[in-house]
RNA sequence: GGCGCGGUGGCGGAGUGGUGACGCAGAGGUCUGCAAAACCUCGUACACCGGUUCAAUUCCGGUCCGCGCCUCCA
């Protein structure tokens, strides 16, 4: 087996991965703000980070997950107030909803899914070093992070701190010393949500969640810290700025993985475009959890991602393809995962490349139709996250559109069987149409006939 | 304007300094009562222009086109 390797936006290289503490990987990745349904841009690194937390997992003795939720915005407070809701009620629901289908996406629990409202105490002790160590200021009830008290800031997203002045499109706030300066606490009034703090009753900024979340449940510096490329600035690169400057940690991370953003139909996807696929949407339109995953790592995770419906149904004809090639296979049998696809995901997470391992395993098993080969493709495609169902089971799908049970079908299929004995084929094949009719798919094999719905 | 990414066959999408991954769709064949599935065969693909090289889709430079981020969007 070759060694994992990962592109570092950091360094923006591939480098070889190791982690600090041989024993134990420890990796960050944001996780949702609840507020709505998870959209399908929420989707893509979920996948992709789950993918990397089985790799490690499986070439490390421990590895330690975390994935925040943030449960205190503004978007939250919108919503809610939108809604009529509590916001207690509102994050709560949405959260177990995101769950839900993230779920039906194939995607483990991380490790820890620590949430921002029980860590509130934790940002404030990091706000005070911040303030004590001179990085920042109180203004008008808001506490800051003074951009220009930290010489190196912008070694991520490898801008200065003048591109930034230069490029902005916001009305700087007229209470910042420095344009680029961001907030790390605000003022809340009575009807927003708020906690004491020394600087009085308020809430945090966006981005200390992480900084006090990842200290606290996996420790400064960590291995690996993910999310969305629209992340790298400002929300990763302010993290860093906090996290460095109250810990004293030359690093925040050693790594740093950003996933390509989604589009849809070669468009972004945006409520305003009315283009706005949430994964709760697909699965309610009956399309498998598992083909929506097998469809996101169909590309490279740093690669954009476009998707269609052409191409969501280009994703389950192949999977379909590989859970035919899984008929009869024994799901007890056991199998190692063949290096191959290890060495296709230590590339980076090439996730394409593995897919084409499974449908190279997919033929040799079709070829040899040996229990080991089906086997081995069973657990090459169970360490992606796929195969959670049984092949029939995947294959007959669920009677809606054609109205008939399993037990019609079967009942069909003996009559059909009756007439072929008896040489009718005439009767044979206008039950075969009745059911082809019906978006069924009959196939005669020596033993009997199986069946699957389109 | 700044930073970054990309342009591969009908479609999706890896990859590589010199034998055209893989999947979807399509064509022919084997098999089959007929089918389906499977298997076999079939594509003169790498935006454009220069350069380096024995050899470039792959490296370098330029051009054109598309995309993301630039203060709270994964």
């Amino acid at each position: 087996m070759t060694t994992l390797r990962i592109h570092n936006t950091l360094t923006q290289k591939t480098e070889d991965f190791a982690p600090i503490d041989p024993g134990h990987v420890r990796m960050y990745v944001c996780g949702p703000t609840v507020y709505d349904f998870a959209h399908l841009g929420n989707a893509r690194p979920v996948v992709v980070f789950d993918i990397l937390f089985r790799l490690l997992s499986r070439l490390y003795p421990k590895v330690t997950y975390v994935r925040n939720v943030t449960d205190v915005d503004d978007k939250i407070i919108a919503a809610a107030k939108e809604k009529g809701e509590s916001i207690g009620d509102l994050t709560q629901r949405t959260y177990a909803q995101y769950k839900a289908d993230m779920g039906a996406l194939g995607a483990l629990d991380p490790t820890v899914e620590p949430k921002a409202t029980q860590h509130i105490g934790d940002m404030i002790a990091i706000i005070q070093v911040l303030m004590e160590k001179g990085n920042a200021y109180e203004a008008e009830g808001h506490v800051l992070f003074h951009v220009p008290s930290m010489p190196d800031y912008g070694m991520l997203s490898k801008r200065s701190r003048d591109d930034m002045v230069m490029g902005a499109r916001v009305e700087v706030a007229p209470y910042k010393r420095d344009p680029a300066d961001f907030v790390l606490w605000k003022p809340s009034t009575d009807e927003q949500p708020g906690w004491e703090s020394p600087w009085g009753r308020g809430r945090p900024g966006w981005h200390i969640e992480c900084s006090a979340m990842s200290a606290k449940h996996l420790g400064i510096p960590f291995d690996i810290h993910g999310g969305g490329i629209d992340l790298v600035f400002p929300h990763h690169e302010n993290e860093i700025a906090q996290t460095r400057c109250s810990c004293g940690s030359d690093s925040m991370s050693r790594f740093f993985m950003h996933n390509g953003h989604l589009g849809v139909e070669g468009q972004k996807m945006s409520k305003s475009l009315g283009n706005f696929i949430t994964v709760h949407q697909l699965l309610d339109e009956g399309i498998p959890g598992e083909a929506l995953r097998y469809y996101l790592m169909t590309a490279h995770y740093s690669q954009p991602f476009d998707f269609t419906r052409e191409g969501l149904t280009q994703a389950r004809a192949a999977l379909d393809k590989l859970y035919i090639a899984l008929r009869g296979v024994d799901a007890n049998a056991g199998a190692d995962i063949p290096d191959r696809l290890l060495n296709a995901l230590c590339d980076d997470l090439n996730t394409p490349k593995a897919l084409a391992e499974l449908h190279k395993l997919a033929k040799e098993a079709n070829k040899s139709g040996t229990v080991e080969n089906k086997s081995r493709l069973l657990a090459a495609g169970r360490f992606m996250g796929l195969f959670a169902t049984a092949p029939e089971e995947w294959l007959r799908g669920t009677a809606e559109a054609d109205g008939l049970s399993d037990a019609d079908i079967e009942k069909m299929i003996t009559e059909r069987l009756e007439a072929k004995a008896e040489k009718n084929f005439v009767r044979a094949d206008a039950i075969r149409k009745e059911l082809t009719d019906a978006g069924l798919i009959l196939e005669d094999n020596p033993t009997g006939t199986t069946w699957r719905r389109k």
